[in-house]
RNA sequence: GGGGUCGUAGUUAAGCUGGUUAUAACGCCGGCCUGUCACGCCGGAGGGCGAGGGUUCGAGUCCCUUCGGCCCCGCCA
């Protein structure tokens, strides 16, 4: 059969109806009757019904289309008919059709199914079927059969659709995608690195790139203006059902632009994005500083689907009698709250005092929680009579409250420990309430971001990375205090609770740079080692710029509305950041990483006692970094088992002999019986007066050797 | 790293307070059936309950250890 004539099952229509056509594609779903036979043919269009009867095909075309099986990859040739009155499928597009086969060629068989492919219960519409979901783990094993599936066909589509819809949009406003290498050096993002040993350059790394963000800037230096790219980035963190090790970001950045110009390019990009799912998004997109986000909602990725707004009513309590209050505020606490607004009937007593302020509201990290239902014009709670006639209007006057309204205030010296709970709870409130819209979609762009944050150590890191620009540059960089009341022209683009993007305005004069730099603590020196290359850059006219990256994983997933980004993704990794299908990340050979000189990193740092658990190869295989295959097993223990008595046989030979000096306790050995001395060096400090890090009498090695 | 939850035929699940040969649906195999589309009918095979140990006269059910999946926190823009 010649496949140029293929046509596609999906998209066959009453203007084909008595043409022969080939088909090409997988039986989905099989109805043998015995003499006259249905199958729904199934290519990545849709869904067509193909017939063999006897009457029209050859009976050896019907004895060989009575062997086939779910997922037989098949090409048939036969004519379209209109189906007979009272035979349509007003469930499949096809419905009004359907092709009778004279010849049919099995182009490849299928086992038995792991799990079934066909959705052909759910286009019935049948509501018994499609509750039970296959184990992800095992979709993720035989991706290539969930990828037959319709849902995963239509979310890779989508993608597409929604990545061309990207392209065609940035294209039409002159930016050029251009791409960034992926072996390349550690950016400055703050995750942990993924690295990749260098084979020419022994116990050297590359980093994979937690983002493109130096070659974006660099691009603009080079005098590019306009980039984007569809970008992969690596993030070696821990997984959850937005994040994955390895992700795509829409990556962007222009030249001599301001915050207006990246506010209304993005919010057009992304009102475009989530056309293509037929979702409207508000315009214009709402706007919240950063403070005022904290202030609100407790959290700087507010949802701002339902209510639930903070009231800070700290000025109410000013004189209260009730102790606990008088006590936090004299310690320059704060305190907070929602109004529930009508759900008391959903929020008893009993809810409130044992669940929510014995066990929720501590969980998230506040001491304890105040609560009061409005009934009859009248709050009610279990300490109410400690508050005044005074206190209690205005109270009512801040929060609005009427009857079946639920205040909760929560109260702490600390302003973050308030905001934080405040935070949390009003979230799990709105899961728990069903005040969460479904169908609603809130953008906002958060601004005005604090440029620094405070350190345990008492000095400054950056909120956003290194070269976001200040919303001024005349600042002390020695002065923590001000730093900290800095502003930075950053910004993040968030709809319905989940940070979608965030960039910043860059650093383009090479002065304000430095004294960022010298602000965050980093010496000219160290500067130089870790950005040398990209500050010198800003030494040949460096244009102002400024970009922003949207999460493409998380985008596409809230326009489809998937409960994960994983699908969306053709072969994600698992939770434990494992693919379930190729079986990565996988051990390697001993001649490859002799090859890439990783062989003997670490293996003398071993600290004593520490070798002598219970599975002794398991042992020494981590330390050793170097992986035993299950018929390598038996040679290690003979060899162990010869060490052991080697071990034994020297014991035995051992002489009187002075004591050996330690740091750390340890047991005698060769020499049961002889006493350990710690030598003099160690307990003034002086032996450990070098060591990169020391802890007491001992010195820290890397956690990895443990 | 901490917490939660799940792990029973190919798949999705049921199995109450421990008790005779471990259930169901779909799938699979065989047979019948010329208009079905969750086709129908008849018959059949298939697991010893993630793994290991323990308590018990007796464990899928209780305990411990361990492995794996997912979810939350930490971590991470």
């Amino acid at each position: 059969m010649l496949f140029s004539e293929r046509v596609f099952c999906g998209q066959l229509t009453l203007g084909e109806v008595g043409r022969r056509v080939l088909l090409a594609g997988w039986v989905d779903a099989f109805r043998d009757h015995g003499g006259l036979l249905f199958i729904h043919l199934r290519d990545r269009s849709g869904i067509v019904q193909i017939v063999f009867s006897p009457e029209i095909a050859a009976a050896d075309v019907c004895r060989r289309a009575a062997g086939l099986r779910a997922e037989y990859c098949i090409a048939v040739r036969g004519e379209v008919k209109q189906r007979r009155e009272g035979t349509e499928n007003p469930h499949i597009e096809t419905g009004s059709m359907e092709v009778l086969v004279t010849e049919l060629e099995v182009l490849s068989e299928s086992d038995a199914l792991p799990f079934a492919v066909s959705d052909k219960a759910m286009v019935a519409g049948a509501p018994s079927a499609g509750t039970d979901t296959v184990a992800e783990d095992l979709r993720l094993q035989y991706r290539y059969l969930d990828i037959r599936r319709t849902s995963m066909r239509d979310n890779l589509i989508a993608r597409h659709r929604i990545f061309q819809c990207v392209r065609d949009f940035l294209d039409s406003r002159g930016f050029v995608e251009i791409e960034t290498p992926v072996l390349t050096m550690s950016t400055p993002e703050g995750a942990r690195d993924y690295l990749v040993p260098s084979r020419v350059h022994p116990e050297n790394f590359y980093a994979l790139p937690q983002s493109p963000q130096l070659f974006k800037q660099l691009l603009m230096i080079g005098g590019m203006e306009r980039y984007f790219q569809l970008a992969r980035c690596f993030r070696d963190e821990d997984l959850r059902p937005n994040r994955q090790p390895e992700f795509t970001q829409l990556d962007i950045e222009a030249s001599f632009i301001d915050e207006e110009f990246l506010y209304e390019l993005i919010e057009e990009l992304t009102v475009r994005m989530f056309a293509v799912g037929g979702i409207t998004l508000p315009r214009p997109f709402a706007r919240m500083t950063h403070a005022e986000a904290m202030d609100t909602t407790g959290s700087d990725r507010p949802d701002l689907r339902f209510g639930l707004r903070f009231v800070d009513v700290t000025s109410v309590f000013a004189q209260t009698r009730y102790s606990i209050f008088r006590q936090i505020l004299e310690r320059g606490g704060c305190i907070k709250g929602i109004n529930i607004q009508g759900q008391s009937g959903q929020l008893s007593k009993n809810v409130l005092q044992n669940e929510y302020a014995k066990e929720i509201v501590p969980s998230f990290g506040a001491k304890g929680m105040t609560w009061m239902r409005v009934e009859d014009g009248k709050f009610e709670s279990n300490i109410v009579q400690f508050f005044s006639e005074l206190e209690l209007e205005a109270l009512r006057g801040k929060f609005s409250a009427a009857d079946g309204d639920v205040l909760i205030l929560i109260a702490d010296p600390s302003h973050a420990t308030v905001t934080s709970a405040l935070g949390q709870l009003r979230l799990h409130l709105a899961n728990r309430l069903g005040l969460i819209p479904s169908n609603s979609f809130c953008p906002v762009w958060i601004t005005e971001f604090p440029l620094f944050e405070a350190t345990d150590e008492g000095g400054v890191t950056s909120s956003h990375h290194p070269f976001t620009a200040p919303d001024r540059a005349d600042f002390d960089p020695k002065n923590i205090e001000e730093l900290l009341s800095l502003r930075s022209r950053a910004y993040d683009l968030v709809i319905n609770g989940e940070e979608l993007g965030g960039g910043s305005i860059r650093i383009n004069d090479r002065d304000l740079q430095r004294r960022i730099f010298a602000a965050l603590g980093l010496t000219e020196a160290e500067t130089k080692e870790k950005f040398g290359f990209f500050l010198r850059a800003f030494d040949f006219g460096a244009p102002p710029h400024g970009g922003l990256a949207l999460g493409m994983d998380r985008a596409v997933s809230m326009i489809l509305k998937t409960p994960s980004i994983r699908e969306v993704i053709a072969f994600p990794k698992n939770r434990g950041a494992a693919c379930p299908l190729t079986g990565a990340p996988s051990p390697v050979k001993r001649e490859q990483l002799a090859e890439l000189g990783l062989l003997n990193l670490g293996s003398q740092d071993v600290l004593p006692g520490t070798a002598e658990n219970e599975n002794r190869i398991d042992r020494l295989s981590w330390v050793s970094r170097i992986g035993l295959s299950a018929d390598e097993r038996p040679g290690m223990e003979d060899v162990l088992a010869q060490a052991d008595a080697l071990a034994l046989l020297a014991a035995q030979n051992a002489g009187e002999g002075e004591a050996l000096y330690t740091v750390a306790p340890v047991a005698n050995r060769t020499r049961p019986g002889i006493q350990e001395k710690c030598s003099p060096l160690a307990e003034t400090g002086q032996l450990l007066s070098r060591a990169p890090a020391v802890k007491g009498r001992f010195f820290k090695v890397a956690s990895i050797l443990e």
